[in-house]
DNA sequence: TTGATTTCCATGAATTCCCATGGCATCCCT
DNA sequence: AGGGATGCCATGGGAATTCATGGAAATCAA
C-alpha cells in the first residue's frame, strides 16, 4: 500500500448518475489497478452489501483481489465462506473510472443507500466508503456519542491500540 | 484470474430458452476460454448436479478443466473421486455463447431449476451461479436470517476472516 | 415435412465516450 | 509583489456505442 484513503469529500450526482471521485482518491486507486497504468481507467469494487448496509464499501481492484483470494482460501463448501460469498461477491460491482475521474453510481446503488443529488465520501484506510450525506451524519453523531458515553470527554482513541480486552 | 465473477444480475429468457450472460461476466468467460479469442464465443461448463440442487453453477471453460484436474489427482477408485466424478462430471454440460452473447438454456435445465420467464445470475468469484428468481430469494432470505441469528443484527461478514473456529 | 435449433438482422433504451466550461490554485516572469 | 498565464479539477451536455431482447430466415433432425 502506497497511501491510503483519508480525509472526506462531498460531490455532486448529476442527472446520469455521475460522480467525481476525490482527485487524491483517484491517484490511490490508480496505484490499486494494475491496468489503470494502460488504460487511464483504474477500476475499483463497490461492495453495497445486504439490506441493512447503509453505505458503499469501495475497494481498490488489487484490494479487492486480494479479499476474494482470502475467501477463495477459505474450506470449499464451508459455512464462512458460503456467507462470505453471499454477503461480499454476490453484493458487489466492479467499475471503471472515465477519462474525467468519474464513475456511474447506479440507479439501483443510488436507491440502497437513498441517495439524491449528493455523495458524501469518507477515507477508511485501504478503503472508502460512499454515504449519503445525512445519513452519515447520523451515524456518525450516535456513534461519537457512544463513544464519548464509553470513553469518556476528551479521551483519546489512540490509547484503544494499546488495549487488551477485545470488542 | 484476471477478474472474477461479482455482483448480480435478472434477465429474461425468451420463448426458446435463450438467456443473454452480463457483459462483465462474459468478458470473464472470454479470459476463461482459450478459444475464445478466435472464435468469439468463449464456451462455459454448466454444472446441474443432482436433483437436490436447487441452482445451476456455472464455470469457465478452463475453470472447469482446473476442476476436472483436480479430481483427477485424486486416487483411482477411491470414494471421494467416485463421488465427485458422479455429481459433477457427470451431471454437467459445455455450452457456447453465440455471437449477441446469448446461450440456450435447454429445458431440461429450466426445467430442472423450476425457470419459467426470468433468470438470476450470481456472482459467486470464480463461478457464477443461475438460480429461479424467487427461489434464490428465499434461499437468501433463510440464510441472511441465520447469518444474523449467529452473530448479531449489524455483524460484518468481513470479521470471519480472523475468526478462529473452524465451520 | 414438421418441429426444433441455430444464425443473422433489427431496435429501443441505457450507458459510455468525448468535448466544453468555469472555478480555483499554482507557477512564472518582470 | 503584482498580474498574467498555466494547469488541474468538478461538472454539464450531446453524440456515439453497447447491450438486452425480439423476430425472421436458414439449417438441421427425425
Amino acid at each position: 500500500m502506497a497511501g491510503m484513503f483519508i480525509g472526506e469529500h462531498t460531490f455532486k450526482v448529476d442527472g446520469k448518475g455521475r460522480v467525481s471521485i476525490p482527485s487524491d482518491f483517484r491517484h490511490e486507486l490508480s496505484e490499486g489497478d494494475p491496468l489503470a497504468a494502460t488504460s487511464g481507467r483504474p477500476r475499483m469494487v463497490i461492495v453495497y452489501g445486504h439490506a441493512s448496509q447503509k453505505q458503499l464499501i469501495v475497494y481498490t481492484f488489487d484490494g479487492f483481489k486480494a479479499l476474494a483470494e482470502e475467501i477463495r482460501a477459505l474450506p470449499r463448501g464451508s459455512k464462512r465462506r458460503k456467507i462470505m460469498e453471499r454477503m461480499i461477491l454476490n453484493l458487489a460491482r466492479t467499475t471503471e473510472l472515465d477519462s474525467d475521474g468519474r464513475f456511474v453510481l447506479p440507479q439501483m446503488l443510488r436507491d440502497k443507500i437513498a441517495l439524491d443529488g449528493t455523495a458524501y465520501f469518507a477515507g477508511m484506510g485501504e478503503t472508502f466508503e460512499i454515504w449519503k450525506p445525512e445519513t452519515f451524519d447520523e451515524e456518525n453523531a450516535q456513534f461519537a456519542e457512544d463513544w464519548i458515553e464509553e470513553m469518556g470527554p476528551g479521551a483519546d482513541p489512540l490509547a484503544l491500540l494499546d488495549a487488551l480486552e477485545d470488542e
